[in-house]
RNA sequence: GGGGCUAUCGCCAAGCGGUAAGGCACAGCACUUUGACUGCUGUAUGCGCUGGUUCGAAUCCAGCUAGCCCUG
């Protein structure tokens, strides 16, 4: 019988994928990799272990919980607060996927003697013609998490199952239900796990070392200053609330520049960009390109962003450079340029550099 | 010194005698395993101040105050 480890974050979805796992007939045991302590003392969201070990007992399956706080401290919430302070938008999710999640999660199946790893995300592992492994999007679309994943190996994909990718948030509830699980109702996990209220400036200055980034110009195309922001880590690109200014028309963050701490600010239309470039690049679906080699692909450029085609050019070892045939609208560096082929496959992705 | 104009929410701004539009900003909620975007909701018992006319005034009248402009 196959030995799998479930990663349990205590939420709903990753209960399931476990009593899914059981069921099919998988040796289960559940896991969870414990990432933060907040100030407070409380878990942080991404991992209640309180809900996860009665969830485990529940099913019936043996529950470990391992200590990495040190590591996600130092992969994660440390570039996290350093891209911040520079002036780019993290996303420490994708990069607590590989780092974290499945780096741990697998080198304790190693331990443990497990064949697979799994967890609840809403994605499907396929492995293609070309002998490649990649995520597929999940076909509840509302749902589909594969944006999130697309930095993972392909000897972490191995390993890796996904049974919630045919399923529905509403059938995975009910799936719970049915089997008392006391997470079945709980609400969805949102925002960043470790800054649970939302608040991830105060965050920042709380956590950084060093003196606090200084105030600095909103400035519009041709220069003139239009007001003062607080600091650029509490900007984004594509920012229109909080920017404390009133011009009698909405504007919105189209550049942060932070060599001359000033803040670009324009009108909505003016947020939208063909062309990007990403490094840090990781291919999935897709082999390596040649140097110089492009292909067409369907891009996200957040998370909850529909798609939309574009050429990508691999200009050099890890540079790529991205075409779009409709203008984007705010891509971000430090955000993730995501590309997918027609089947809903992934294909590759990297981290956003300039836009 | 004389003449003129303007004073309505943090900013801009409707209103022109009948019981305070709207935009921006701000706040809350919804959405969301990142940041954003978006959507919804909320926000002046009061219109520079003091009197007066009127059934009724931000809207008319008088005085005062402040700012702006023109003229000496």
């Amino acid at each position: 019988m196959s030995k799998v480890l479930v990663g349990m974050s205590g939420g709903v979805d990753s209960a399931v994928a476990a009593l899914l796992l059981k069921e099919e007939g998988y040796d289960v045991a559940g896991v969870t990799l414990r990432t933060w302590i907040g100030s407070d003392g409380e878990d942080s969201r991404c991992c209640e272990i309180d809900d996860a070990r009665e969830t485990a007992r529940r099913i019936g399956i043996p529950y470990h919980v391992f200590n990495r706080v040190p590591d996600f401290e130092e992969k994660v919430v440390r570039p996290f607060i350093d891209d911040y302070l520079r002036g780019v938008t993290p996303n420490p999710c994708v990069l607590c996927n590989r780092v974290i999640k499945w780096e741990y999660l697998l080198y304790y199946a190693k331990v443990l003697e497990a064949d697979h790893v799994a967890t609840g995300h809403y994605a499907s592992v396929t492995r293609l013609e070309n002998g490649r492994y990649t995520v597929r999007k999940a076909q509840h679309t509302e749902k589909d998490q594969t944006y999130m994943l697309y930095r993972l190996t392909q000897e972490q994909l191995e390993k890796t199952l996904m049974p919630l990718g045919k399923y529905s948030k509403e059938e995975v509830r009910s799936i719970a239900e049915k089997a008392g699980l006391n997470v079945a109702s709980k609400p969805d996990s949102q925002e960043i796990c470790f800054v649970p209220d939302g608040s991830y400036a105060d965050f920042i200055k709380k956590n950084m070392d060093g003196e606090l980034p200084p105030e600095g110009n909103f400035v519009d195309e041709e220069g003139n200053i239009l007001g003062t922001h607080k600091g650029i880590f509490r900007y984004t690109v594509g920012q229109r609330k909080r920017l404390g200014i009133a011009l009698g028309y909405p504007v919105y963050i189209k550049e942060i520049r932070p060599d001359k701490n000033e803040i670009l600010l324009v009108k909505d239309d003016d947020t939208f960009c063909r062309e990007i470039f990403c490094r840090d690049l990781n291919f999935m679906g897709a082999p390596e390109p040649a140097e110089g080699d492009a292909f067409r692909s369907q891009i996200k450029v957040r998370y909850r962003h529909p798609g939309q085609y574009a050429m990508v050019e691999r200009i050099s070892g890890d540079r790529v450079r991205i075409l779009f045939e409709e203008p984007v609208r705010a891509a971000t560096p430090g955000q993730s340029a995501v590309f997918y082929d027609d089947n809903d496959c992934l294909l590759g992705g990297g981290i956003i550099t300039s836009a």
